[in-house]
DNA sequence: TGTGAATCGAAACGGATCGTATCGTATCTT
DNA sequence: AAGATACGATACGATCCGTTTCGATTCACA
């Protein structure tokens, strides 16, 4: 099932779907924008369906009919607003592009997006179900997308062959995702700059 | 007031503590110990301090008379057993000594501890008590210990001096807690090797 | 030896929230 | 017009929270 919105098809063994008033389009998007904004103003936890049914006008069966519990609800409301994600682009270099795409990515943890990842991926440790959603729809796009660049820079020899691409990624990327759910210092550009650089040069000396 | 155990002298502004029945410090290890064994049987969400009451059979008041939260039962739990945490030793190279300790790091977190610093990260996030006392507890001793050694091996020239130890520390152990809290692959010796000698050689070539 | 004080277990409490169910009304398809 | 489903309102049982009360217990100290 899953933590998808409901369908028709998997809500029960019902037959064909014809027939009968269709669900308002209208209150599915105010459900999902109450819930962003109600999640951003007062934080995952402090959130009730409850609260999200009367703020959004509209009542909680209503919200049971489409999503099984609250993290369905805010992942899909998160999901709504995010799009795609943040993209790599062209740059004078591979490794310039991954430069750029982690200081982009930096600059959406900043405001509401960093808000929610943080939350959905502390809620996940409890939900078996929103973890594999958030593994699905967040991490794995963006690790493969991650994994062809870093491809493209082996290629270009701009970083050394032998190194796995996955633990480029863990490198890079670990630090973002360990100061935003440590709320351990800003994420700054120039915080973003020094972990490349230091991670792009490497830590040692001829020495070690 | 905090996440400690509650005592006589924060838990109310009472008078002075001479006199009555003392607390039981049976009670108080039977209450960790149970605490700790059904958090790792069942989860930390599923646990309720009503089932480690019934469990300890101890009464509810009694646990309250203590701990402000179930999070901080547990928060003692985990401490109770975890002692000061895994230690730098030394060894041919400082480099080669912080290589081990993020291999016995890795170790531990195969084990109970990754399973409570995980569900205590996660619950950190929406408890900032629980997050304040995390960061007291058990990040910042940890951090601290390793910049010593980190300056250490900058001083004998086997890292770049102008690296900032806070930015070694990120990307050495952000990608074993990412891995830890994403269960994204197993916290092997092979990869926490891989891990480090990438960072420490580092990702960039000549041309990069 | 007894007296005060705090702990203990048992039990009940109000409150929040969950997820479900019922029912009458509204709205769409055929 | 008939059938099917969504919808709002409302109630429900259940769980757990954190607090409170009570009588009984256990200790320190005079």
């Amino acid at each position: 099932m899953g933590l998808s919105p409901r369908t028709k098809a998997n809500q029960t063994e019902m037959q064909a779907v014809r027939g009968g008033r269709p669900r308002s389009e209208q209150l599915h998007q105010a459900i999902l924008q109450t819930t962003f904004d109600l999640v951003l103003r007062d934080g995952f936890r402090a959130v009730s369906l409850e609260g999200i049914a009367a703020t959004a006008g509209v009542s909680k069966a209503t919200i049971y009919r489409r999503w099984p519990n609250k993290a369905a609800v805010v992942m899909d409301a998160f999901t709504n607003k995010v799009g795609s994600g943040t993209l790599f682009h062209k740059s004078s270099t591979v490794a310039e592009s991954i430069r750029l795409q982690m200081r982009a990515m930096a600059k959406s943890f900043r405001g509401s997006d960093g808000t929610l990842v943080k939350a959905l991926l502390a809620e996940s440790e409890f939900d078996p179900e929103l973890a594999k959603a958030l593994q699905e729809r967040w991490t794995l796009p963006r690790r493969r997308m991650a994994i062809l660049v870093i491809q493209e820079a082996i290629r270009k020899g701009e970083m050394h062959s032998e190194v796995d691409p996955e633990d480029v990624i863990d490198i890079l990327y670990g630090p973002i995702y360990y100061r935003l759910q440590r709320n351990a210092g800003a994420l700054t550009n120039a915080y973003i700059d020094r972990i490349f650089h230091t991670a792009m040069k490497g830590l040692g000396t001829k020495n070690s």
